[in-house]
RNA sequence: GCGCUUGUGGCGAAAUGGUAGACGCGCCAGACUUAGGAUCUGGUGUCUCGCGACGUAGGGGUUCGAGUCCCCUCAAGCGCACCA
């Protein structure tokens, strides 16, 4: 019978669709496993061959664990809220959620072509009321919590107000933004406002006034992982630093529980190092320096305590607070031009440009170690946003400050024995600290004590500052972390609105039970007029306290009827938490039940792109553990186990048209230049310049050359085209290896390949392509070696040239049995490794051997159909009902494995002689190493290798080798 | 600059420290076929007529034995980057 696939797989899909196989429960019969994919963004091209590489991945490994008994949860959904939707809305006038919809339609018609396990039932979408309902009850609880430093846990928000009416800040340790002091009579008596403000300073969710990523052509903030090399991630366009209001979700305060958790998940190295980088946990010391006549101290943080003895001068940040009471008259003017320059400087040129600029400031801080008076310098080198926003700056042991004191003619002093900080800086935390300090007088005795580095090494320095530091109360052990609050307000349309209004200008949030509150409609999708975001077009945009409900923002009378915030919120808003809502999307009362909390827990399996290292893997950490902390969250970490799969690139063609002419010319016979100005290639016919231009993949045949004919038909500009061919009469295409996009015209679509080939089929090969965590090109040449292949496995079961099932009840022979079992531990490995890339050569060489074996045995072929079951479910499904069942193969048992079918009677090994093969031959498999030796000694092979030769050593390893050292005599 | 990852045929790639290149693509030869991008069989790392020798980016080391473990160098990719 012949291998009709089309046939085969529309007729299965329909079924498993009708009768919601893949639909679960909660079953506390059975063990859960939780697989998620990450969710895709619903785009206008649609899905290209890339997209299914996880999909498949993950629905192996979710096929596999459900043949093992376990109950999947293996759910899809679509992050529906984004940039191209209401770019795209801007640009047509038509309403974002459309477009949205109508890509999500065609998502799900592609993907459902492909044969995947899905639970549909759960399907969730970000832009659905019913789904952000929690995304803003999220952020309610945000608000309405803050941060224990001590117990590393959030708590109500009432609490801390508690002990404010009590005591006023005390001494407890919270996070916040910046370290306030205040005592109970007067938090008491301040008015709401200044309360509401000064509670924003420990809120989890707050509005802060911080430094944003301003990015003029899309009218928005972004995030730091938004803005890559200083332009926008979306679009690419420039990036400015602004001071503005927005609201912030502290993440900052997980740091910790942040950097701690990645020991306990199975996530790759790279990954979590990217993390571990993008958290910059530094321990340092902070050290309260005073300025030179005047009552102004600042505190610096420094990693190098070691090197309080080098300090020449001290560095503000331009954007910080201390220039202004610093500076002096005298310096005034420049500082001030100073500082007009550094604004004018955008991140980027920031980023690229490192020349060393600054300015002297008038004043000079005091060191409280050597009592020597240094200069205040305020240079753009030092951050405002790490640290203190002040540093020491020690020239002898840091190359940037060594930059700087060379630039201004600032002293060096070195620290450190045998350094040579004549030409650059010594960076190294290695030596031993010598000059530290110079002579007795040299450093300031506080109760008696001086400190003294001398003769330590410089770890044993750092050390002994921090002591010395603390016991005088000079400043105190501090532990600094790069990773910034996450900014969550975006001035767009198509986003979460916030569930705040402005009660007299205090953000208030709209009653728990109103929520949620629906993104209204307004006419159009740009800023107002007025510069406000686009929510400022929304008519009925207004709180009506009384009524508790949205009214018409004409009514705002500010006593009873206040405004709506007009920022929504940001990408990752929706993608934080989605997993949790999987376990029970349809609940109308809570983000997930008590229950499904209970018994899904977490994610066992996260397979998605490692693009989101800093972005999404840490927000929704994050997110994780501040539900966690409010028992929502059965889990400190949301993902357990991480694979990243590679990114499939395309092969973009390109073809050369001669400036200004209708020429094209084959690749072949162009000149080609590298210009070094351009970082580009450049290329010449008959001395003219000639333009690369994608053409689409469709129109390349052999590989390299161009199907003229298709090419003439694919886009009416080329149906004139003068082709220039080379000799051969070929038109040669040049080729790059690109990401996969629409506009490069290198797509390859799954629809395409499953239509010639089948899902199956597409299955496989997208497995067997190659490791699954690496990024390659995708080559559809390869592809038929697996298609041939799922045909010459349908053809163990069918009888030739006829309708008839081949599979007898005849006993497997020891032969069959030893391929099966062979198949059983090698695909079981590597499914629980990941490495499917192996696994399918193992199915092609099984089979290829079972034919040979002319196996017709029910009981070895119903166990492959189960075995390919996962790859290829369904060509299993059409066999395991031929095979006479009429259940599911889902529901078959995997294969269990069987040791003894494997075992050797003999084995043949290589007998070395001084570590090279020489001739090989048979051991029996149970032969100990004695008995190995004895026989390859006497075997008659040996002889010519022994003669003369005195052996010195031999090793022989079961199963493995014998190897004779041998040496010349006797 | 720092961190992570990767270097194996024409290509995608395999190899618990044990005969490097399984399997697939491509290519070559043959079979069946009255031309097809079908199917099947065999071959295919390099050098050599052959015996054989050499081969896993380069160099060193450990080992009876190294693609694999250790050290150094080089190259590529990704991430972070005046982070004090």
């Amino acid at each position: 019978m012949e291998y009709n696939f089309r046939d085969i797989e529309s007729r299965w899909q329909k079924q498993w669709a009708e009768e919601g196989i893949y639909h679960v429960g909660e079953c506390n019969g059975k063990p859960k496993f939780y697989v998620l994919n990450m969710f895709p963004y619903p785009s206008g091209a649609g899905l290209h061959v890339g997209h299914p590489l996880g999909y498949i991945a993950s629905d192996i490994y979710a096929r596999y664990k459900r043949l093992q008994g376990f109950n999947v949860l293996n759910p899809m959904g679509y992050d529906a809220y984004g940039l191209p939707a209401e770019q795209h809305a801007i640009k047509t006038g038509q309403h974002p959620e459309i477009s949205t919809f109508q890509n999500i339609d065609h998502y799900r018609e592609q993907l459902d072509k492909i044969g995947f396990s899905f639970d549909w039932n759960r399907e969730v979408r970000t832009c659905t009321p019913d789904y952000y309902h929690w995304t803003q009850w999220a952020f309610q609880k945000m608000f309405g919590s803050f941060f224990c430093n001590k117990k590393q846990k959030a708590m109500p928000i009432e609490v801390l107000t508690a002990h404010f009416e009590q005591e006023g800040t005390g001494d407890w340790d919270v996070a916040c933004t910046e370290e306030m002091h205040f005592t109970a009579e007067e938090w008491n008596s301040w008015d709401a406002r200044k309360q509401s403000d000064v509670l924003m300073n420990y809120r989890l969710a707050f509005m802060g006034e911080t430094m944003v990523n301003w990015c003029p052509q899309l009218g928005t903030v972004l995030a730091n992982d938004e803005v890559v090399n200083g332009v926008s991630e979306r679009g690419g366009y420039p990036v400015e630093q602004k001071k503005m209001r927005q609201w912030c979700l502290r993440v900052s305060a997980y740091s910790q529980r942040l950097l701690d958790g990645l020991d306990t998940i199975q996530w790759s190295d790279s990954i979590k190092e990217t993390q571990r980088n993008w958290i910059g946990r530094s321990e340092g010391t902070e050290v309260q320096i005073s300025v030179a006549g005047s009552d102004v101290r600042f505190t610096i943080f420094t990693t190098r305590a070691d090197t309080m003895f080098g300090v020449t001068f001290f560095v503000l940040a331009p954007e910080s607070e201390l220039v202004d009471q610093v500076t002096t008259a005298g310096q005034r003017k420049e500082v001030d031009e100073y500082i007009k320059y550094v604004k004018s400087r955008t991140e980027r040129e920031r980023m690229i440009d490192h020349t060393v600029t600054g300015v002297f400031s008038g004043a000079y801080g005091i060191n409280p170690i050597t009592g020597d008076k240094c200069p205040i310098y305020i240079a753009e080198y030092v951050l405002a946003g790490y640290g203190t926003g002040a540093i020491m700056a020690v020239p002898a042991h840091d190359s940037r400050d060594y930059a700087f004191a060379k630039h201004f003619g600032l002293p060096i002093i070195p620290l450190v024995e045998g350094a040579d900080v004549s030409e650059e800086s010594y960076d190294a935390k290695e030596g031993i600290v010598t000059n530290s300090p110079v002579s007795e007088d040299k450093s300031v005795k506080y109760d008696g004590e001086a400190l003294c580095l001398n003769g330590l090494s410089i770890k044993e320095a750092i050390q002994e500052t921090k002591r010395f530091v603390s016991a005088h109360n000079l400043g105190r052990v501090k532990v600094n972390y790069r990773l910034r609050d996450a900014i969550f307000s975006r001035q767009r349309y198509w986003g979460e609105p916030f569930p705040v209004y402005y009660r007299q200008g205090i953000p208030t949030m709209i009653p728990e039970e109103c929520l949620p509150v629906e993104l209204p409609e307004v006419e159009k999708f740009l800023p107002t007029e007025t510069g406000e975001p686009p929510l400022g077009n929304a008519q009925i945009w207004a709180w009506d306290e009384a009524n508790r409900k949205v009214v018409d923002k004409a009514l705002v009378d500010e006593k009873t009827i206040f405004p709506i915030e007009l920022y929504t919120m940001p990408g990752f808003a929706g993608s934080s938490a989605y997993y949790l809502r999987y376990m029970d999307p349809k609940n109308d009362h809570a983000l997930v039940s008590e229950e499904a909390a209970s018994y899904w827990q977490n994610v066992d399996l996260y397979v998605g792109g490692s693009e989101h290292a800093t972005g999404h893997l840490i927000y929704s950490r994050f997110w994780n553990k501040f539900l966690f902390d409010l028992g929502v969250s059965k889990k400190e970490e949301p993902f357990q186990k991480l694979i990243n799969q590679g990114m499939i690139q395309g092969w973009s063609s390109f073809v050369f048209r001669v400036k200004g002419t209708q020429k094209y010319v084959s690749f072949d016979l162009l000149d080609v230049q590298y210009d070094d100005t351009a970082k580009k290639n450049r290329y010449f016919f008959e001395g003219m310049e000639a333009d690369p231009i994608y053409t689409d993949i469709s129109t390349v045949k052999n590989g390299n050359q161009l199907d003229v004919e298709k090419f003439r038909e694919w886009m009416p500009e080329f149906k004139d085209a003068e082709i220039i061919t080379n000799e051969a009469g070929n038109y040669i295409i040049s080729q790059a290896i690109e990401k996969m996009s629409k506009s490069k015209y290198n797509v390859v679509n799954p629809d395409d390949i499953c239509e010639r080939y089948g899902a199956d089929t597409l299955r496989l090969y997208e497995m067997f392509l190659g490791p699954i965590e690496q990024s390659k090109p995708w080559d559809t040449n390869g592809i038929d070696g697996c298609f041939r292949f799922l045909k010459k496995a349908w053809g163990l079961f069918w009888a030739k040239d006829s309708d008839a099932l081949a599979v007898s009840d005849e006993e497997p022979t020891r032969e069959n049995l030893k391929t099966l079992h062979r198949l059983i531990k090698k695909v079981s490995e590597d499914i629980e490794e990941f490495s499917y890339n192996t696994s399918i050569p193992a199915f092609m060489v099984a089979v290829g051997e079972l034919q040979q074996q002319k196996c017709r045995s029910r009981k070895v072929l119903e166990q492959l159909v189960v075995l390919m079951a996962p790859f290829t479910p369904h060509v299993s499904e059409e066999l395991w009902h031929a095979l006479g069942h009429d259940t599911t193969v889902c529901d078959a048992s995997w294969p269990e494995l069987c040791e003894e079918y494997l075992k050797e009677e003999s084995v043949t090994l290589g007998v070395q002689f001084n570590g090279k093969v020489r001739f090989s031959m048979e051991f029996p498999a149970d032969a100990t190493p004695e008995q190995m030796r004895e026989m390859a000694e006497t075997a008659p092979e040996a002889a010519k290798y022994l003669e003369g030769m005195q052996v010195v050593k031999v090793v022989a390893v079961p199963k493995r080798i014998v190897n004779f050292v041998v040496k010349p005599g006797k």
